[in-house]
RNA sequence: GGGAGCAUAGCUCAGUUGGUUUAGAGCAUCUGCCUUACAAGCAGAGGGUCCGCGGUUCGAACCCGUGUGCUCCCA
């Protein structure tokens, strides 16, 4: 069969990929063998395929088919997120876009849109991942809004709520306008702003003495009508006469008193501050502590509300600039200054965040996250890279309590009822609820009760899933859970390490009574080639599906993968996925080689290709342990890289070249075979990184009844030290001797006579063809003598080689490069016998280190003397 | 303001309890080759004050201190 001059990813990429789903591989029930589980991190049903998403699952599925490969039962679960924010945006878009707006439809109305707009959009991105050839169990696809799923979520909640670790209270939390719910802190975004600081004065309510003012900077005035007090630090002489005294809030005319507190930074604005406890963090933590009028001056959609008396409602935004003037012909204002600060945003709005007060449900952090902590710090689960451990307990060890209510319809319903009179019951139906309250009021009908109106955050579903997509929750104690769970590994961006992994922790000892996994391997961010973050607004985020079709999915998995250790962000460039396509194309090219040699087999033993039979095979062993050895160490980039190398230098560049018969000569029918079970091999090792084109090599190699993808690794085993030195040696010799006729400008046609002088001359007659083929020596022969005439002279370890040719020798020149290398091996030779002399080096360093230092003198020495006897022949 | 991380070749990065390191890889650069698998290739080469300074040690890219620069997280 004739191939292509280049390999042809995507024909190929479709065919395996049916039929390794038909022949069922990626599919997973327990049985007697060790499970090795990963559940996917699940990503948006909002969301597309973006090249975070094929970092990280292109190293799942190499965890997931490597396991796959050694014997393991692995079991990787897909699903998807209902991501609650993100997805209602996108529904009120859509509907807005066909001209319905979300306040005209009922609840019930605006969810039906919802799971329409789900089912038709929110399965993109798992069909996305087949074409990166994720080995996903299908048959398992999860959302998180699923029946039981969502069952689990509400039983959670009224576990917890029964606990006492959830309440209900009124907090300042992060206010969008434009979605009308609370934000968690993550979800808001800094961004740098160029404000003005208005300097205001409020005189001080003082009836029969002087006029006098106290003068305020803030960058908000609108919310001068929430003021409550004014506040200064205790040791400021400037105020300490006005501290108990009252002053009189502009525009409003509200008497509020003149408090003091260290809190107040005397040096920022004027050093009085002015406290709206109901519009900020920090003022609102003052009226706590002061027990100051909370006047909540703003409606959910961010327009001025009655308490504010006036501007109602208009934008609070659109009030900052309409109360200046106002305050002015008032005589308040006393400057405008520019001011530069961080102003939040709303993640998915980007609408600016008001901090608001709010009544929401909580999560009680402490209760539950005790084990968390524990499990991580004690190495019960293992973090990759180990710096994050760090991060987690700073963060563990200062938990605030979690606001899980959203003012959202897509999402968990929150399970509280309320009565008429404002009391409440959670739980997990309404007839439960109306059953508790009727304890009460008996008089209660269920249509007296209201369900709370607000979702439950996105996360409070997710943190479920690493034993809900077994139905651990719902079907407690059941065979699957009891098997799959723990899970094995858990990939995902250190972002998230909070939001998720965090509370995946807790969730998993609180209700599994074990952890959820026992490795977490976290990605780095993907970056630009300017390590700009990818997003939308920079449009800055490639294609990956046009990648694929351009450069085939292995390619672009390579690249992603050749430079992203552990917990490091990387900075994406096409470069290396033409990287990757090239391999591919060399891995192509030694199949055609090899295939051209299937007809061509004869019984006669080529004397030295055994030779080098023997040196790929230890060669080929030791590889294997040293990329066992990485990835178990989970250093993924480090074992491509290494395998990238055995293929293309040691295999491709050396070994192949080394075996290789003359034009149209036959080649040993033992050395081809055992080049076939190499090359197999080979394939073997990079299956899990490049799936597609090692299973189509591996099929034109010759005949198989299996598939590689489900093929066992072979086990490691040893190699023999010797033979790989040998190895090391020839190649070395190779290259001093190319390198010499390089700088001699001898053509590379150009035949020559090798002299080699040696006193082992046994190590090189096996390897006298091998290497006469690889330095065009049209004879070699062996020589006592200290130098040959007219010949270049090259000295490897203690063996030197007289390179005799047509081409007249270049004396200046190789008078200049023999001076130069003599200057390198003397400063050598002095580093190495200085480190000898000292005693205290000889008596506390390992004897190995010694010897080693021993044999670096000896070999610089021989060296030199090579060296110097050249020159003299010169 | 609080915390963390990073700094190695032109670029992107390895360097795993301090000793095969006068420091590696890929890309880029330079030289020579269209050699019957591969020019998306082959054979070679050049390129480094391992951020500065100080310390520990027989020995430091690696450990400690300090300075500088960058990044991230939290407020």
């Amino acid at each position: 069969m004739e191939l292509s001059k280049n390999f042809i990813p995507n024909e190929t990429e479709a065919r395996w990929y049916e039929h390794w789903l038909e022949k069922g591989y990626f599919k997973s029930e327990p049985d007697e063998r060790e499970a090795y589980s990963i559940v996917i991190p699940p990503p948006n049903v909002t969301g597309v395929l973006h090249m975070g998403h094929c970092l990280n699952n292109t190293i799942q599925d190499i965890l997931i088919r490597r396991a796959r490969m050694q014997g393991k039962n692995a079991c990787w679960v897909p699903g998807t997120d209902h991501a609650s924010i993100a997805t209602e945006a996108k529904v009120v878009q859509m509907l807005r876009e066909r001209g319905i707006s979300k306040s005209s439809l009922s609840r019930d109305e605006f969810l039906s849109y919802a799971w329409e707009w789900k089912e038709k959009y929110g399965g993109i991105i798992l069909q996305q991942l087949r074409k990166l050839g994720c080995s996903l169990d299908w048959d398992r696809t999860s959302f998180t809004m699923d029946p039981d799923y969502s069952a689990s979520v509400i039983k959670v909640f009224t576990d917890l709520y029964s606990k006492g670790y959830i309440y209900r209270g009124k907090r300042m939390i992060n206010w969008d306008v434009k979605a009308k719910t609370a934000l968690s802190d993550e979800e808001v975004i800094y961004k740098d702003a160029q404000s003005k600081l208005y300097h205001v004065r409020y005189r001080i309510d003082r009836p029969d003495g002087p006029e006098e003012y106290i003068t305020i900077a803030t960058v908000r005035p609108e919310t001068i009508l929430g003021d409550s007090a004014i506040c200064v630090n205790p040791a400021d002489e400037r105020y300490k006469h006005l501290q108990g005294q009252y002053a009189i809030v502009p525009l409003a005319n509200r008497r509020i008193p003149i408090i003091a507190d260290d809190y107040v930074a005397m040096d920022f604005g004027t050093g009085a501050l002015k406290v709206t406890p109901a519009h900020d963090m920090n003022d609102y933590q003052l009226g706590e502590k002061y027990n100051l009028e909370v006047i909540d001056t703003m409606n959910d959609d961010g327009t001025m509300s009655e308490a504010a008396g006036m501007f109602i409602g208009i934008d609070r935004l659109e009030v900052r600039k309409l109360i200046v003037p106002e305050l002015e012909k008032a005589g308040s204002l006393v400057k405008i200054e520019d001011y530069n600060n961080q102003v939040g945003y709303s993640e998915r709005t980007d609408a600016m965040v008001e901090p608001r007060l709010s009544l929401q449900w909580w999560v009680s952090m402490k209760k539950i996250s005790g084990p968390a902590l524990d499990a991580v710090m004690q190495n019960d689960i293992n973090f990759h890279p180990a710096k994050f451990k760090n991060l987690y307990r700073h963060w563990m060890e200062n938990i605030k309590d979690w606001c899980i209510s959203r003012q959202l319809w897509w999402g968990h319903r929150i399970p509280a009822y309320y009565a008429p009179d404002g009391s409440y019951a959670v739980a997990a139906s309404k007839e439960e609820a109306l059953a508790e309250l009727q304890q009460t009021q008996p008089a209660l009908t269920a249509e007296d009760l209201r369900q709370d109106e607000d979702c439950l955050d996105t996360w409070f579903s997710s943190w479920l899933w690493p034993f809900e997509v077994f139905k651990g929750m719902s079907a407690p104690g059941n065979a699957e859970v009891k098997y799959y769970y723990p899970t094995s590994t858990l990939v995902t961006a250190p972002e998230i390490i909070f939001f998720w992994v965090a509370r995946m922790i807790m969730a998993g000892y609180e209700y599994m009574g074990e952890k959820p996994f026992s490795d977490v391997y976290f990605t780095g961010i993907v970056r630009d080639k300017q390590g700009r973050k990818m997003s939308k607004s920079l449009g800055n985020s490639p294609d990956l599906l046009g990648l694929i079709d351009k450069y085939g999915a292995d390619a672009v998995r390579f690249g992603i993968m050749i430079a992203s250790p552990a917990g490091n962000d990387i900075l994406f460039d096409e470069a290396s996925l033409e990287q990757g396509r090239n391999f591919n194309n060399k891995l192509w090219n030694a199949l055609k080689l090899v295939k051209m040699w299937e007809g061509r087999q004869s019984g006669d033993a080529v004397a030295d290709s055994n030779f080098a039979v023997n040196w790929f095979g230890n060669r080929l062993s030791q590889v294997r342990a040293e990329v066992n050895t990485l990835l178990e160490q989970f250093r993924l980039s480090e074992a491509l890289k290494t395998l990238y190398s055995l293929i293309w230098d040691d295999f491709c560049s050396w070994y192949l070249e080394w075996i290789k018969p003359g034009f149209e000569q036959p080649i040993n029918a033992a050395v081809y075979q055992q080049t076939l079970v190499y090359f197999e091999e080979l394939t073997e090792l990079l299956h899990p990184f490049m799936p597609f084109i090692t299973e189509e090599i591996y099929h034109l190699l010759r005949e198989h009844k299996d598939d590689l993808c489900v093929k066992q690794q072979k086990e490691n085993s040893t190699s023999d030290q010797h033979v790989l030195d040998a190895g090391e040696l020839l190649k070395q010799v190779i290259s001093a001797l190319r390198d010499a006729r390089n700088k001699n400008q001898i053509k590379p046609k150009d035949s020559i006579n090798l002299q080699i002088r040696t006193a082992d001359t046994a190590s090189y007659q096996p390897i006298e063809h091998i290497l006469a083929k690889q330095v065009n020596a049209g004879s070699i022969q062996y020589t006592q003598n200290d130098t040959v005439p007219g010949s270049i002279v090259v000295a490897v370890e203690k063996d030197k080689f007289f390179i005799e040719s047509e081409q007249q020798v270049d004396a200046e020149a190789l008078k200049a490069n023999l001076l130069k290398d003599l200057a390198y091996q003397e400063q050598f030779l002095v580093s190495v016998q200085k480190k000898l002399s000292n005693e205290r080096f000889v008596q506390n360093a390992k004897p190995e280190i010694i010897a080693l230092e021993r044999k670096k003198e000896a070999d610089a020495e021989a060296r030199i003397l090579t060296i110097r006897q050249s020159l003299e022949n010169l």
